[in-house]
DNA sequence: CCCGAAAATTTCAAACTTGAAATTGTTTTG
DNA sequence: CAAAACAATTTCAAGTTTGAAATTTTCGGG
């Protein structure tokens, strides 16, 4: 079943990989920032988003440097704790990503399409038990 | 649904690789690499190894490289086709992975112990059509 | 107030990963 | 047969990822 479960995500993952390198120029991990940085539009910190994406602070910090290199993305010190940073999107990564966002779900919907309703119901019950365990 | 599964996965993928790195001072794509080639006891060509866990050729060889540098595995040259090489665990790779097998076995069904075998059925069983397709 | 523990982030070396190009060898076809 | 197409592997540069160490800052107890 593991084993099961690995293949299907990694040819999945494969696939995106592909589509964004090829559609758009970009890669899935600054793909997975920018999603999270959409759905928190106000804005996370570096341990929050690296929590988000079950991924190393040492990850978070270059994949969020190249972003914020190319303009897409934006820091702010914490006004309340100089630890911290809060990170954005800035008006071109929103613009970008809600392009992306776009191919991304029509991606899926296709890779995804031979399943039935009642199997897509049945996996994300398993899966959410699984994810509470 | 897909968000859910690669986050169940990451996470799965995440506490194997520090299981593997805290009791057995190895990582992942080694792991991965050692299963592949135990499965195939006989030998594999390089390209096989990679279509078999979905990495690029590239990353074979590196991973590979460093395994072959441990004695973990063996590379022999093909004697009909001067192009393929054949690789295979040695008997020192094949007594460590027994080893790391029984510890990486007990880990996977403690990490989904939580599931019933009626979940585990259906998981396997739309995970079998999704890839299937 | 001050010191040590804890927290947030970055830096760093090493390993992993990709995709393209280069190398070497095989096969097909004109 | 020779040339072109095809195949297997390695090399390479760039990017990703990790985990540990370093840095800076906050916080709590003495």
């Amino acid at each position: 079943m593991w084993i099961r479960l690995l293949g299907v995500t990694r040819a999945a993952e494969g696939e995106l990989r592909e589509f964004l390198r090829v559609q758009h120029g970009t890669t899935l991990p600054r793909f997975d920032v920018m999603a999270a940085l959409y759905r928190r539009r106000e804005g996370v910190t570096m341990s929050e988003l690296s929590r988000m994406l079950l991924v190393s602070n040492g990850n978070a910090t270059t994949v969020v440097d190249r972003l914020e290199a190319d303009g897409l993305v934006r820091r702010t010190p914490s006004e309340t704790d100089r630890r911290t940073v809060f990170v954005a999107l800035t008006p071109e990564g929103l613009a970008q990503f809600e392009v992306l966002a776009a191919g991304h779900e029509a991606e899926v919907a296709r890779m995804f399409g031979g399943l039935s309703e009642a199997d897509l119901d049945a996996l994300t019950d398993i899966l959410k038990r699984m994810g509470a365990a």
